[in-house]
DNA sequence: AGCACGCCGACT
DNA sequence: GTCGGCGTGCTC
């Protein structure tokens, strides 16, 4: 033993230990442990910090790095039960390899801090024990009025009710009940209920599975509890993924394990709750950002506690402190919504596998166009891919023909071709439904002066400003900014020039009236659809054919079910080809596939129409071949030539600042004391594509290195070895997806 | 994240 | 002369 270590731990007479918490820190500090405490790694303690109290997670033994004579005792140990080892790791983890702060890792598993302590007990009222509700003898010589006989009658069954409670059960005002409590009939006592959270039974039957099916859902199911493990269910949509890892999910729960099932944000709808209700019997145990405080504090220490055991989410949900997680599945795991852009900059898709790794156990990957990077994985077998490769019921693929723009005659201020709009006559001529898709939100992406050419942008962003006609608003889609369309020109001022350029769905809603103005047409994007009850609102006025078309954004494209809706016609297919994004084909061809799959999902068979400059396009060929397997092998030779994700690694260094002459200097000397070494190469600094975005300007550096590269360590000694002043921030985004 | 310390503009 | 803006730095 070093001898110098052993001094050491005598002055601190050993009983220090380290704790991490949730502040932007590198490393947790030491405290020492009082004698009348019992700490194991893991507890949530309270410990002073300067001048206040803060809560956080005795992280292992003392570090040492700090003088022993400034260590402050550990104050209290909270009343909960430690946070789990594999969480430790797996926070540990994402840290090292984000390059996120520890302690800013840790906040993300913390995120509730009313969570920590216990509720506030809240006042209730049982019956006072003098009272003999047999004789209705009161004590005190108080008289049962009709109003104090229905308060002892809600009572009866012994079970604590608040004021409110009391006065709603019984009809009467909460006078009365304080009335009788002074009067000594009633007794008030504190009560802390926690409203327990559902508990899901893998017993009810399940739906029907087909013999492929149920011989995936075994596979599947063998592998609950036998270790680590990733499989791939590839299925067309349509095809029953989610009813064949139900039966996964079952047998985690009948081996008391807890689930994570992870889906994008927009993907976690009344129709997926219900397909699980009608499975489980109750509602999953749901976590996304904008749940209530009381459920997120409910939620958070049911999953701690051990009852939850099925928890459905967005990708946040992946953070929270399980107890015994024995299975994670991905929903649509190619979805880029996975990948989260802000903070702690992480992937949860990649994430969930490396706590599936930590923990091990079991993680389900599901999707219909797999990303490239997961199909490598099977590829080189560090994945297993089960295919489900038929339609439920016998539903068929709908048939994608691409419509030639170059060959259209289309009107000014017109996006729908004559051979789409006759597509729609006949489609709605033989009583079934159309959807017209273009992934943009409003009215026009661009609004300019006829007089002088100005264009209307963001004050705050390099961006153009989105009119949104059915708010009356000019908005910017980047920072929020929105205001109402000025009526002179801000650079000429002229008066009542502005014209609108492109289409957004609201101008596409407008074309389509005009073109059929006996049909009911409907839009369905983000600015129409906020809550889960408004898309239950619009899928049932789908079902009674209230509506001929439906217009749309990228939200219609998943989770929703319209049965006797036959066309799709996509608008603009190539919109999402253009900037020089590494995944721009990738993600065109999965959501151009994704809504397709809208068509004829059940017994009447669909058709979908693209509207595209470029036919000739791998992207629109693969489509309209339904070579989905030819172009993921194309892609993937593509990205192996340039040496790029998943053939090589990838890294995005972003400055930021509203200074722009620091940022840029900032910038250049990180790009002047780049790295340089084999099989590494970082590119610029330029300015991000869209420059300045809620007032601060950009830079961008990209480092590309080569697989068996620790990219890591090398921008840990790169970009952390600049001080920067100023108010220039650094990020780090490793993988990136956004190139903006 | 808080909170204190510290150095430059408009007020009792 | 002070009050106060929030930039920088520290908390075991």
């Amino acid at each position: 033993m070093d001898p110098s270590l052993s001094t050491r731990l005598d002055a601190t007479q050993t009983n220090a230990v380290s704790v991490l918490l949730p502040l932007p820190l590198l490393s947790p500090y030491d405290y020492l442990v009082p004698q009348d405490l019992l700490v194991e790694p893991g507890s949530y303690v309270e410990v002073p910090l300067g001048a206040r109290q803060a809560t956080g997670v005795v992280w292992g033994a003392a570090t040492g790095n700090v003088n022993p004579e400034k260590l402050r005792e550990i104050s209290a140990v909270l009343d909960l039960p430690p946070m789990p080892s594999d969480l430790r790791q797996f926070v540990d983890w994402v840290s090292a390899y984000t390059l996120a702060r520890l302690g800013t890792v840790l906040r993300m598993t913390m995120s509730v801090p009313k969570a920590l302590s216990p509720l506030k007990p809240k006042m209730a009222y049982i019956v006072a024990s003098a009272v003999d509700l047999k004789n209705e003898s009161l004590p005190g010589g108080v008289r049962l009025t009709p109003a104090r006989r229905q308060v002892l009658a809600a009572l009866t069954d012994g079970a604590p009710r608040t004021g409110a409670e009391l006065a709603k059960l019984s009809a009467c005002s909460t006078a009365v009940i304080r009335k009788m409590a002074d009067a000594g009939v009633l007794e008030k006592i504190a009560i802390t209920k926690e409203k327990p959270v559902g508990r899901p039974d893998p017993e009810l039957p399940g739906a029907m599975l087909s013999d492929v099916q149920s011989l995936v859902a075994a596979r599947l199911s063998a592998d609950v509890g036998s270790g680590y493990s990733v499989t791939l269910i590839d299925g067309v949509t349509g095809s029953g993924k989610t009813e064949v890892y139900f039966e996964a999910i079952a047998t985690a729960l009948r081996a008391h394990r807890q689930v994570i099932v992870l889906l994008p944000e927009i993907a976690l709808t009344a129709d997926w709750l219900g397909r699980f209700e009608r499975r489980f019997g109750v509602h999953p145990v749901v976590w996304h950002s904008d749940l209530p405080m009381s459920e997120r504090r409910r939620n958070w220490r049911a999953v701690l506690c051990g009852q939850a055991r099925v928890v459905v989410g967005a990708r946040s949900a992946l953070m929270l402190p399980y107890r015994d997680l024995g299975l994670i599945v991905i929903d649509e795991e190619h979805d880029p919504s996975f990948k989260q852009d802000e903070g702690v900059i992480y992937n949860a898709r990649d994430m969930a596998v490396v706590r599936g790794h930590i923990g091990g156990f079991p993680v389900i990957l599901a999707s219909a166009t797999p990303s490239l990077e997961t199909v490598d994985n099977v590829w080189r077998k560090r994945y297993r891919r089960l295919s489900l490769p038929e339609r439920f019921a016998g539903a068929k693929l709908p048939e994608i023909t691409a419509i030639d723009m170059r060959t259209e005659t289309l009107d000014a201020h017109s996006w729908i071709s004559p051979a789409l709009a006759r597509a729609v006559s006949e489609t709605v001529a033989k009583g079934e439904q159309a959807m017209l898709f273009l992934n943009r939100r409003g009215y026009a992406p661009l609004t300019l002066c006829r007089a002088c050419g100005h264009r209307l942008n963001c004050p705050n962003c390099t961006a153009w400003l989105v009119e949104h006609r059915l708010l009356d608003r000019l908005q910017c889609h980047h920072c929020g900014y929105s205001a109402p369309p000025p009526l002179n020109c801000p650079s000429c001022g002229a008066e009542g020039r502005f014209t609108a350029c492109g289409p957004g769905v609201e101008r596409l809603a407008e074309e389509a009236r005009a073109k059929f103005p006996d049909l009911q047409f409907e839009i369905m994007s983000s600015d129409t659809v906020h809550k889960p009850a408004d898309a239950i609102a619009l899928v049932r006025r789908m079902e009674k054919q209230e509506i001929d078309v439906l217009i749309g954004t990228q939200i219609m494209a998943k989770g929703f079910h319209f049965p006797t809706l036959t066309l799709v016609g996509v608008i603009d297919a190539d919109l999402g080809l253009a900037g020089g994004d590494l995944r721009a084909a990738e993600r065109t061809y999965q959501l151009l596939h994704q809504v397709s799959g809208r068509a004829g999902r059940a017994s009447r068979p669909g058709r979908v129409l693209l509207q595209t400059y470029q036919p000739e396009h791998p992207v629109m060929q693969a489509l309209v071949a339904g070579e989905r397997d030819g172009f993921v092998e194309a892609e993937s030779s593509e990205r192996k030539q340039h040496n790029m994700p998943p053939y090589g690694r990838l890294a995005a260094i972003i400055i930021s600042g509203r200074n722009e002459s620091a940022v840029d200097d900032a910038a250049n000397a990180l790009g002047r004391s780049a790295p340089r070494r084999e099989g590494l190469t970082v590119l610029g600094p330029a300015p991000a594509p869209i420059s300045v975005v809620r007032g601060r300007h950009r830079r961008r550096l990209l480092m590309r290195a080569r697989k068996d590269l620790n990219i890591q360590d090398t921008l840990r000694r790169w970009v952390y070895a600049h001080k920067v002043t100023g108010g220039v921030r650094i990020t780090v985004d490793i993988d990136p997806y956004n190139f903006m």
